[in-house]
DNA sequence: AAAATAAAAGATAAAAAACTCTTTTTATAT
DNA sequence: ATATAAAAAGAGTTTTTTATCTTTTATTTT
C-alpha cells in the first residue's frame, strides 16, 4: 500500500505530535527509537517532511523536531502525497497508462469505489485525530 | 498497491483467458507482446501461476499457455495471493507487527473499512467477469 | 569566542524488486 | 529417430528501495 518510507513518515508525524504537546523538541534519535525506525533513514524522511513544511525543526542544542498547532491539521493524505507522490490518486491498478474513465481497464470501475473509500479515509484522518486516539489509551503505536 | 509482477500476472491471466476461448494455446512471446511485459520476466510469472494451477501449460510445438473452464473462476484475490502473498489480508497499514483488533494502531479501524471494500472487490471479481467486459468492447487492456 | 549539540547534506552500501540471458526439459511433427 | 518448438529452470544483471556512514552547517551554552 505505502512505501516503507511513508509508513515511517506517518509514524514519525504521529510520534512528534504526541511529544510536542508540551513545547518539547524531539531529536531524530528519540524518534527513531520511539517508532522502531533506522535512525539515519528516518532522518532523511524527517528532512523531507520539514522541507514540505509538515513539521518544523531547529538545529543545535535543545534542537529537534516539533509541531506547530497548524501542523496538527495535516491529513494522512498530505503525508502520503509528500513521500509517495500522488500515484494513489492517479495510477491505474493494473499500471496501465492509457486507463481512464473513457478508456477503462476491466478493473477500473470496481477499483474506483475502493479508491474513493481509501482517499476519503486518507483525507479525513488528521494527525490530531490520531493524537486524540493515542491519548485515549485505546490505540498504540509501538511495535511490541 | 500490487507489485509489478502482480500487475503483469493479472493482465496475463486476462489475456490468456481471452485468447483461449477457441482452444488455442498462447506462447509467452504473444502474451508478453499482448500486455506490454518483458518476455522473460512474464515467463517466470506464468510459471508460478502454472505451479499454483491458476492456468495450464504445455511444452513443445503448438504448446503454450491456456485455460480450462475452471480457471475462468479464478478471482483477482486468487491471483494477488498467488503472486504477492496475503499481506493485503494480514498486514497493518503502518507495518506494525503488533497491530490487531485488540491492540489497534491509530489507523486500524478506519483502514479496516477500506480493506473490507478492497477484499470484497478482489474476491468478487473473476477472470470470466473481465472476459465479458472485454468482449463488450467497453473495456481495454492495451496500454496505448 | 569556543565547545557542544543537533539537524542538513552528501556519499556509500545492502537488500529487494524488476528484468535479462542461457541451458535444460518435454512434447510435437517430420 | 531427428529436428524443432516451446515452457521450465537456473543463473546473472540492473534498478529501485531501504539503510548506513561521514561531513557540513546552524544554534546554543559556557
Amino acid at each position: 500500500m505505502f512505501s516503507k518510507s511513508c509508513e515511517y513518515a506517518i509514524k514519525a508525524m504521529i510520534f512528534v505530535a504526541q511529544k510536542s504537546k508540551e513545547e518539547a523538541r524531539v531529536s531524530v534519535k528519540e524518534i527513531a527509537k520511539g517508532i522502531n525506525a533506522p535512525e539515519h533513514f528516518i532522518a532523511k524522511i524527517l528532512q523531507e517532511l520539514g522541507r514540505k513544511n509538515l513539521l518544523q525543526s531547529m538545529k543545535g542544542p535543545n534542537g529537534g523536531f516539533f509541531m506547530e498547532k497548524a501542523d496538527l491539521k495535516t491529513s494522512l493524505s498530505d503525508i502520503v502525497t509528500a513521500i509517495d507522490g500522488n500515484k494513489i490518486y492517479n495510477d491505474c491498478v493494473l499500471g496501465l497508462k492509457a486507463c481512464s474513465e473513457k478508456n477503462p481497464c476491466p478493473v477500473h470501475n470496481e477499483y474506483k469505489e475502493v479508491k474513493r473509500g481509501l482517499i476519503r479515509m486518507l483525507e479525513s484522518n488528521t494527525i490530531s485525530d490520531f493524537n486524540e486516539r493515542l491519548n485515549s489509551g485505546n490505540f498504540f503505536l509501538k511495535n511490541n
